[in-house]
DNA sequence: TTCCTAGGGTCAGAAAAACTGAGTCGTCAT
DNA sequence: ATGACGACTCAGTTTTTCTGACCCTAGGAA
């Protein structure tokens, strides 16, 4: 004997794992932003398995996607092994480097909350490594490989502090602004994923006023926070993110109004931390910091 | 925001899989062979996972691998878990083509058992396709995509004939062959990887005679049966792989003599097939077509 | 209606991953 | 001491995977 034909390739993971996505998810979109790759790669493959298997997993419907009788008697197999290879992974991560945290955040979150408070996270627990990655979207926690998640969300579980917006500005500026009418004139900054926050605080502050601000639009909100600490008008700010700033008096809020928004700063994890662990040391000390 | 740097990819599947293959089966050239690659490819893998971790899963000793403990702590759940997506897989496979049933065999078998009996298994069970995939090693059910493996096994259970071997050749090239001793003139054709056939034989036929066959290998042991056939010489038979061509006088067994091995071919599945299934009905009836 | 948008699909080309093949080394068993 | 075994290395190649720019369709909004 001793002939060895290359053997049949099996179905390849990686198709696997987007096929389990895109039907958990109930989009090839959806679950292209989830494994961080284009929706193409998503429908090459599927339909690679589809090919594979001679079978339609989904119904193509122009508005979407929907899993097939196949696809939905086979989904949650796929499901329980795909979380249980996560659940592996996780403890491999952890077993590998008992002494590090991995945090999910928002990349303003991370800079203006998170990154000043490390030193004092450092200094209170020096054994510990905190690894910090800043992402758009929350990260699926049973997928991706952090312990901690920290976003802001409606949830009320592990709410560190409420999202409290308000205008904020240099010192400087805020001299000539004496009531809310007055901003009608002034450099409104914004970010542009909270487009909304500037007539969310107006409706209150303004009630039929028809506020519409005009100012620079950021697409990184800490870049617009150094922007206002230097003068260049005025932020919708919010009180987790420019605390530190009024604080040192960098910034001023020349207003009295605040809008307390349905969300809030919010710090969880997949399943609750080994108490005592480094992850739940770490989520406990962040939450006693507000 | 909206920026979104690609987010740093998890560990890959591929080298998941790796390491779990070769810490199961306790070393790289194992997994290699379960895996279909290369020992350098399994190398390459664990390499790859263990700079992402920081940390060792194997120690090399220069006579093999030994997972570390870390590698130890982490080993059952991966086993589980890809258990879990093999078997995901099966299913899928199963419901998907509900009609087929996958064989996997050695190229020999296929050849000189299976394919003479599927005319007929083809007309006593019509609506099943059959798949019949040839290949050196007996798979690893959990994880290939097969439903049945029939090799040649010591285990008992499913065993379908007992493996007895003896010598055969072509009815003209008999009449040359009074005695086992007559065969140190002849041409005694083996199979490369049946290599002891002729010697566990001898010894039983030609006690202390130190009989050492001269004559053509072959690395296809049907290949070796159609050369016997054509009379290039005698051929170290193996009762299941020549019973048909006995029966059809193209082949002739000269001597009585005939060594039954401690092995058997034996047709097995993972678990077992669902009772009134295709696999179940294609196993029950090669078991009664002995 | 007519636009706009949210999904998908397709394709060629590019990037990354995976794999091979041939050669090396160190030990164990013969 | 010699061969077998198991692992490692590395250059080069193959295969897989992904992107980017394009298209298409239907539903909802203007």
């Amino acid at each position: 004997m001793a002939v060895s034909p290359p053997r049949p390739k099996d179905l390849p993971l990686t198709a696997l794992r987007a096929f389990e996505a895109a039907a958990r998810l109930g989009g090839f979109s959806a679950a292209a932003a989830e494994l961080g790759v284009t929706p193409g790669a998503v429908t090459a493959h599927v339909k690679t398995l589809e090919t594979a298997l001679g079978a339609a997993l989904f119904d193509r419907t122009t508005r979407g996607v929907r899993l097939t009788a196949l696809g939905r008697r086979v989904l949650p197999e796929f499901v329980a092994a795909f979380d249980a290879l996560g659940a592996a992974v996780r403890t491999l991560r952890r077993e590998a480097a008992p002494r590090t945290v991995h945090i999910a955040t928002l990349p303003s979150i991370a800079q203006l909350w998170l990154s000043p408070r490390l030193p004092a996270l450092r200094a209170a627990a020096p054994e510990i490594a905190i690894s910090i990655t800043a992402m758009e979207t929350p990260p699926n926690l049973k997928r991706a490989p952090y312990d901690l998640s920290l976003f802001y969300d409606a949830a009320p579980a592990g709410r560190i502090e409420d999202d409290v917006i308000f205008p904020v500005c240099a010192p400087a500026l805020a001299a000539r602004l004496a009531r809310p009418e007055d901003l009608v004139d002034a450099s409104c900054l914004s970010d542009a994923t909270w487009s909304d926050d500037w007539a969310t605080w107006a409706a209150e502050a303004m009630p039929g006023a028809a506020f519409v601000p005009r100012g620079p639009v950021f697409s990184l909100y800490a870049l617009a926070v150094e922007e206002t600490v230097n003068g260049a008008g005025v932020l919708i700010g919010h009180q987790a993110l420019v605390a530190a700033h009024l604080r040192r008096g960098d910034l001023v809020a020349p207003f009295d109004r605040r809008v307390r928004l349905d969300r809030g700063l919010r710090l969880w994890s997949d399943r609750p931390p080994r108490p005592g662990g480094p992850a739940d040391r770490v989520a406990r000390w962040l939450e006693d910091s507000r």
